[in-house]
RNA sequence: GCGAGCGUGGCGGAAUCGGUAGACGCACUGGACUUAAAAUCCAGAGAAAGGUAACUUUCGUGGGAGUUCAAGUCUCCCCGCUCGCACCA
């Protein structure tokens, strides 16, 4: 224990016996209401300092609301399904449950020390039956509705393990453990019908406007809406046709070649008898399902000995390949490729030597001879070579292809979306259980409500391969609830990401034996302001955003946009250290001496490597309990504010740290230092040209700005502005002592969200008795915000050479007048006049000679 | 590969609208206090060249081009790094 510590303790302690963040039970009728939410943890064992991060932003955030006279919302809980719970049971032979719950004893207790204003009596945590009871009923609305349904798709599949592998569990094609060479397999598998809501979840996307512009652009293009055509192609060799979407039907002349998924029905039908076709899909399927390797990888195709006709010229013959960067999940699992305008086509048409006839001519080029080598044009330009398209641009010749295609009857215009259904199935234990009865008879029959929750069952076999609930010896028979014959549990859980996508609705009254009540979760949703990784701007997000929708057409509750605002904050990095041998270091075990890094246990030297994200592989991590104990958790929390911007990247550093660690003390020192006035400063009796009032002022409004904007680092810099001024005070009258200390007051206020205990202590120190987190937030005066007197700048040719400074009442001729008249400025024009004189009041004046 | 973002002194960063680049902090240097150190307080400082000095000049926001009276900010190209790509959360 030291005094930081102490310090802390008690002002938690005071927070929690006065409940002063408890949110009200019912709607507050006086108060608006302000709902504040971090993405809640995975409970991995201890607290990071992404967590620190992300916590303390939003902490600023819902403490400033309060102060603004919010009804604030702030509410924590445990995303505490997930795959690490099974890993940690699998290597410690420990049970997932106990695992993962001693986890969240041990990050609460974390959390706790840093002194967030939560409201934990609403804590939730996702694999307690008491939460996912209701997401089973969900489910099982959702089904009725129409909206989850089951189809096959594929799986990495470990053959060794028999099991299901995620996509960062298979390294370079093998397995994680097993190290076996991996398998694509169909798996029949739930989803949700996400496409149902693809064209609103897009057009929606333009109204938030408290989102970052890159987050919504990243949903936008992951919806990935595109108009285009569906052509279909006669096969020549046989009475069937390949239909083929493309958003280029300009480019239809240009086609040289048609390529068909591996997983296309026309290519397993020809694999049935061609072993060629079969080694070459075979292969295909060996590669992971991950979209990134899929693309990476070399274009490969096989030719099928089948072509088609063009269909706007039936002398003109189209060779068909099956590809391996073709996806049957996009559009209609085949394409035409036209190598002269797309990349990846021109590539595979490089790689098979077929022809690359370019169809569309930039604009500016004159000469006939236009070729494509190495690089595809994209852009628009004129049609050539094309028939009855040339001359058109791209948007015209689309137009004019899907016209002639649909009166031929051999195409029309089409929408394609890039979005897919979300595949809810996992093959594992440490999962929601998915609430259906397989019957043979009936099929798949929801389990009743009033059976629900369906629940993990404890004893558990996670070393035997397989599916842990599938091979569990009773779990899954049961009766069919239809026709009381002997049926079978659904033996696959929930994707973790079905917790995570209405939390936020749970904690709006998480007590209540319903999954929320209507009106209530109608009262504090939309969360206002969300925060959290940018790494979810997509998936977590979208599936939030789908999910409210689903919640809200099964009569849940009336919105449909879960987040109203959203911040998505930067990663915490730190150097990288390294010893001789290639090994990482942890930080804490290497020590500076004379510009060389030494080990501090084997004192042989370290290198220091790249800045890199915090991560337990590369040891560059910094425990946060320890920089608790050693300075306190308000150390932290300013220094993970006070130099980087939220959402940028942000480095830890030791020296950052004792800077804040100093600036806290600083504080402390100058208020102990400071006498109580006689009298209470009254500011109708200050004149508006005292500086000091007038830094005070200024100081309120720009800390009030920059919280409003998320521009933290900022605020910070304008309190250690304030600071410098109110330490440099006199205290020799009345007024300045009354001055000085209603800075002091001001500071403790405009310092209370980023530094929350520091603040009270000062505050009690200063002889009040309420406590500061219940006082409202400081409001600036105009009057003392008012600049008599400004200062520009002076520049000739966009240079500077000087600068003035001149009442703010000054004509702009007395501006131009002040600026030519300066020294600098006349032995540079030399007796010349001017061409021109550029006056920005308030801001520049330009001299043009 | 595709989509999105970022790049400013020795370092983290500031510059809200295209208008005095480098606020504030760290590190550094000098001074005060101290037997000494730590802590604290005061002062200095983008780089280069010139000057005893006050100062002067030039360069300067990843690189290159462009628009503009004026570009860290807008446009185009290039380089580097980061995030996401649907079973990590």
């Amino acid at each position: 224990m030291n005094n930081k510590q102490d310090l802390e303790k008690k002002w938690q302690e005071r927070w929690k016996s006065n409940l002063s963040f408890n949110a009200s039970k019912k709607p507050d009728k006086k108060k608006p209401k302000y709902y504040v939410l971090e993405m809640f943890p995975y409970p991995s064992g201890n607290i990071h300092m992404g967590h620190v991060r992300n916590y303390t932003l939003g902490d600023v955030v819902a403490r400033y609301k309060k102060a603004n006279g919010y009804n604030v919302l702030h509410p924590m809980g445990w995303d505490s399904f997930g795959l690490p719970a099974e890993n940690a049971a699998k290597e410690n032979n420990i049970h997932p449950s106990e695992w993962t719950n001693k986890n969240v004893n041990t990050m609460k207790e974390q959390l706790k020390s840093m002194g967030l204003s939560y409201d934990w009596s609403r804590e939730v945590s996702t694999c307690d039956p008491q939460y996912y009871k209701f997401e089973q009923k969900m489910f099982i609305d959702f089904f009725q509705k129409g909206l989850a349904y089951k189809k096959e798709s594929w799986v990495n599949w470990d053959p060794v393990e028999k099991t299901v592998l995620a996509n960062e569990q298979v390294i370079d094609g093998k397995g994680w453990r097993s190290n076996a060479v991996v398998e694509k397999k169909l798996l029949n598998q739930w989803f949700l019908k996400m496409t149902h809501y693809a064209e609103d979840l897009l057009e929606t996307i333009e109204s938030l406007t408290n989102w970052p512009d890159r987050v919504k652009l990243m949903q936008n293009n992951w919806i990935g809406k595109s108009l285009g055509a569906n052509i279909s192609f006669k096969i020549i060799e046989k009475d069937e046709k390949i239909e083929v979407f493309t958003t280029r039907p300009d480019t239809l002349f240009g086609a040289s070649f048609i390529a068909l998924a591996p997983s296309h029905p026309i290519s397993l039908n020809l694999s049935k008898n061609n072993s060629t076709i079969k080694n070459f899909i075979d292969e295909c399927n060996k590669n992971s399902t991950s979209e990134a390797i899929i693309e990476k990888n070399e274009k490969k195709g096989i030719y099928t000995n089948l072509n088609v006709v063009h269909p706007f010229d039936e002398g003109i013959k189209i060779p068909v390949y099956i590809a391996n960067f073709v996806l049957m999940e996009y559009g209609t699992g085949a394409i035409f490729g036209c190598p002269a305008h797309d990349q990846r086509d021109l590539e595979f048409a490089i790689n098979y030597k077929l022809p690359v006839l370019p169809v569309v001519k930039p604009k500016n080029y004159i000469k006939s001879d236009y070729k494509i080598t190495d690089t595809a044009f994209t852009d628009d330009g004129v049609i050539i070579n094309s028939s009855f398209l040339n001359g058109l641009n791209v948007t015209d010749a689309k137009k004019r292809a899907i016209e002639e295609l649909e009166r031929m009857n051999s195409g029309k215009s089409s929408t394609t979306w890039r979005l897919r259904d979300w595949g809810i199935s996992r093959q594992r234990y440490w999962g929601c259980p998915i609430p259906i009865i397989k019957c043979n008879y009936c099929g798949d029959i929801p389990v009743p409500t009033e059976e629900l929750p369906v629940e993990l069952p404890y004893d558990i076999n996670l070393d035997s391969p397989g599916n842990p609930l599938d091979a569990h010896p009773n779990w899954k028979f049961v009766k069919c609830p239809k026709c009381n014959k002997s049926a079978e549990r659904e033996t696959d859980t929930f994707d973790t990401f079905f917790e995570s996508s209405w939390y936020f609705i749970r904690f709006t009254d998480p007590d209540i034996d319903i999954p929320f009540s209507k009106s209530i979760a109608n009262y504090w949703m939309p969360v206002d302001q969300y925060i959290g990784g940018v790494e979810h701007a997509v998936l977590h997000l979208l599936y939030s955003r789908f999910f409210t929708r689903a919640l809200k057409d099964c009569g849940y509750l009336s919105i449909s946009e879960p987040f109203k605002g959203l911040m998505t904050q930067g990663m915490v990095c730190h150097q990288t250290f390294k010893s001789g041998d290639g090994k990482w270091v942890f930080p804490h075990e290497v020590e500076k001496k004379n510009n060389k890094f030494y080990h501090t246990v084997n004192g042989n030297e370290v290198f220091s490597g790249r800045v890199e994200k915090m991560s337990k592989s590369k040891r560059n991590v910094v425990d946060p309990l320890s920089i608790v104990n050693k300075y306190g958790s308000d150390t932290a929390r300013i220094f993970m504010v006070s130099d980087s911007p939220p959402e940028r990247d942000m480095e830890w550093s030791n020296a950052g740290v004792e800077g804040s660690y100093k600036f806290l003390n600083r504080i402390l020192r100058i208020v102990n230092e400071t006498q109580k006035p006689k009298k209470l400063i009254n500011l109708d009796l200050v004149d508006n040209k005292n500086t000091v009032i007038k830094k005070i002022h200024q100081s309120i409004k720009d800390v009030t700005d920059g919280i409003e904007s998320f521009r933290f680092n900022v605020c910070i810099a304008k309190l250690y502005e304030l600071t410098n001024m109110i330490s440099k005070l006199d205290s020799k009258t009345d007024f300045e002592t009354s001055l000085k200390f209603y800075g002091l007051e001001i500071l403790a206020q405009l310092i209370s969200p980023f530094a929350p205990h520091h603040a009270e202590e000062i505050w009690s120190l200063m002889g009040h008795k309420i406590l500061i987190c219940d006082t409202d937030w400081p409001k600036f005066d105009k009057r003392f915000l008012s600049v008599e007197q400004i200062s520009i700048g002076v520049q000739i040719n966009g240079k500077l050479r000087g600068n003035i400074s001149y009442n703010k009442n000054a004509e702009k001729e007395e501006i131009q007048e002040l600026a030519l008249s300066l020294s600098s400025v006349k032995n540079r024009l030399g007796g010349e006049k001017p061409k021109k004189v550029i006056i920005v009041p308030e801001r520049i004046v330009n001299i043009v000679v």
